[in-house]
DNA sequence: CGCGTTTGACCAGCGC
DNA sequence: GCGCTGGTCAAACGCG
């Protein structure tokens, strides 16, 4: 703890009973020290006044330090407040977006089937809900969603230079076996883009969180190719700097993340008798995205890829949700450190950005900010049992305390400028997804995300959200885990929108 | 023959 | 200043 301890010089005793009330008034009700005051002055000999002198001088420097630090866990608490509230607003706007043009697209484009539960098992596309967050408004959502990602559209971010998240996730029954990793040319039926921009309402306050979230990309995309480095170098290295990490169950050499790569090395590193392969992007000649791939020693089959720097070129759908979060992940990561007082001084104290400390990030995604290059872990695998997937298991019903932070409980939500209702079930919703979205591994895991997350939604708005049946879930999520790359595509989606709340708050 | 992988060497950053 | 470690380079090698 790096706080700066008063020591004032020793006081007299008159000095002492004045000294008291105003401590206590500064020291407010954060702590109060059972210091009685009034019991030495009669009775002390002149070394037992010496010696309570040390001891009152102590005292002083404990509340000075307890004042100090609870001055800092305001601050924090409330940075970490308005970063959520930003980032929450955001994705509600993201949401609403995402209606709106989901509605518009329904009437003329698809046939979207029956809002009803039975609807689910025709178009499974609809699973893509990624839009796993709207669900915050009600069951009668469900059939936009499906509309949404069935029409293919959800181009709420063409053009507009937005970070936009393209998941190749879906595999809908209107796209039949489509490779949407290498072709991606025909990507958007099973492209659902998240895009943190009210796409129609471009509102002028937009200028600042341009800046801050989207920068890395576009400063990318500016120099593509002019001179590839050594342009924007202060861009180029914080981008490089920030990392995600992703950690998943995996048998293949890398995780198919939808990339080309060309392998340029191979270490022993330290600690782990698994050796470290890096690999290079070879979609453009001079991209400079890398990532490291390494196996986890203590479970071999966990595969853990680093991905650095951002791609300077387009990307095919299915590269795009890591290249977003790469990003998004720079975006956040700089932000956070520079919100933050002091990154080393948090890593030291056992804190994490404020996204996680405020649990946001859920229990399988972590933060650090002690390392050089500051990376965001995603911990794709799960500790929860692949066969508890209709019922809640011990693993979510322990995430779902964790789910909700304690601002959340203390009523800090309620006080928004949303109703407090809104906030409420778009923030658990976002704690479960979070939890159980990207605590997930490979299939069985990836259903007993969608399904805690239906369930979990189904059971907060009351009337209506019955609609979603088990046996419903359970179709919808075995069809997003038919899709191999639902897992990155679902960490891009989530580390991406967190990555542009966090940035604009960070604007703020 | 071209492309990708392997592998030893080299370099830079960091801690002691 | 030195050694350790991580990251990168580039020649050699293998494969289609």
């Amino acid at each position: 703890m790096e706080v700066a301890v008063e020591r004032p010089a020793p006081v007299k005793e008159e000095k002492r009973a004045d000294a008291k009330p105003e401590m206590a008034a500064a020291t407010g009700s954060a702590r109060s020290l059972p210091i009685v005051f009034e019991s030495f002055a009669t009775t002390q000999s002149d070394a037992g006044i010496k010696q309570e002198e040390r001891t009152l001088e102590a005292a002083k420097a404990e509340m000075g330090e307890v004042r100090e630090e609870n001055e800092r866990l305001k601050t924090m608490l409330s940075r970490i407040v308005n970063q959520y509230q930003s980032l929450h607003m955001h994705f509600l706007d993201v949401v609403k977006v995402h209606e709106q043009e989901a509605a518009k697209a329904k009437l003329p484009a698809a046939p979207a089937p029956a809002p009803g539960a039975d609807g689910v098992d025709e178009a499974p596309d609809d699973l893509v809900s990624l839009s796993l967050g709207t669900r915050s408004n009600g069951a009668r959502r469900k059939g936009h969603e499906r509309s949404s990602s069935s029409s293919g559209t959800a181009e709420t971010t063409a053009g507009e230079g937005q970070l936009s998240l393209g998941l190749g996730i879906a595999r809908g029954s209107g796209v039949p076996a489509d490779d949407d990793k290498a072709s991606g040319a025909s990507a958007a039926p099973g492209v659902l883009n998240l895009s943190s921009d009210s796409s129609s309402a471009n509102d002028a306050a937009k200028p600042a969180r341009d800046d801050a979230a989207a920068s890395p990309p576009c400063a990318t995309r500016k120099s593509p190719s002019a001179a590839g480095e050594g342009v924007d170098d202060e861009v180029q290295q914080q981008a490089k700097k920030a990392r995600v990490s992703v950690r998943v169950k995996c048998d293949t050499p890398t995780m198919p993340d939808g990339c080309q790569w060309r392998k340029y090395g191979q270490k022993i590193s330290k600690g782990n008798p698994c050796p470290r392969a890096y690999y290079r992007c070879t979609v453009a000649p001079h991209c400079p995205v890398r990532k490291q791939v390494q196996r986890c020693a203590e479970d071999t089959t966990i595969l853990i890829t680093t991905y650095e720097g951002q791609h300077n070129h387009q990307l095919p759908p299915a590269a795009t949700a890591m290249a977003s979060t790469t990003s998004a992940a720079a975006a956040m990561l700089t932000s956070g450190s520079t919100t933050s007082s002091s990154p080393a001084s948090l890593a030291a104290h056992g804190h994490h950005l404020p996204l996680a400390a405020a649990g946001l990030l859920g229990p399988t995604t972590m933060v650090s900010t002690a390392a050089s290059c500051p990376t965001i872990t995603l911990d794709l695998t799960t500790p929860a049992a692949p066969h508890s997937l209709m019922h809640s298991t011990p693993y979510a019903a322990g995430y779902e305390s964790k789910a909700v932070p304690a601002a959340w409980s203390s009523g800090y939500l309620a006080y928004g400028a949303a109703p407090p209702s809104y906030y409420a079930k778009g923030s658990l919703a976002l704690g479960h997804l979070f939890g159980g979205g990207l605590g997930v591994s490979s299939r069985p895991e990836q259903l007993y995300a969608a399904q805690s997350y239906l369930q979990r939604t189904s059971s907060l708005g009351g009337g209506g959200h019955g609609a979603v049946a088990p046996a419903v879930t359970d179709t919808l999520a075995k069809a997003i885990t038919s899709d191999p790359s639902f897992q990155s595509a679902l960490a891009a989606a989530i580390t991406s929108v967190m990555g542009r709340g966090g940035a604009a708050a960070a604007q703020k």
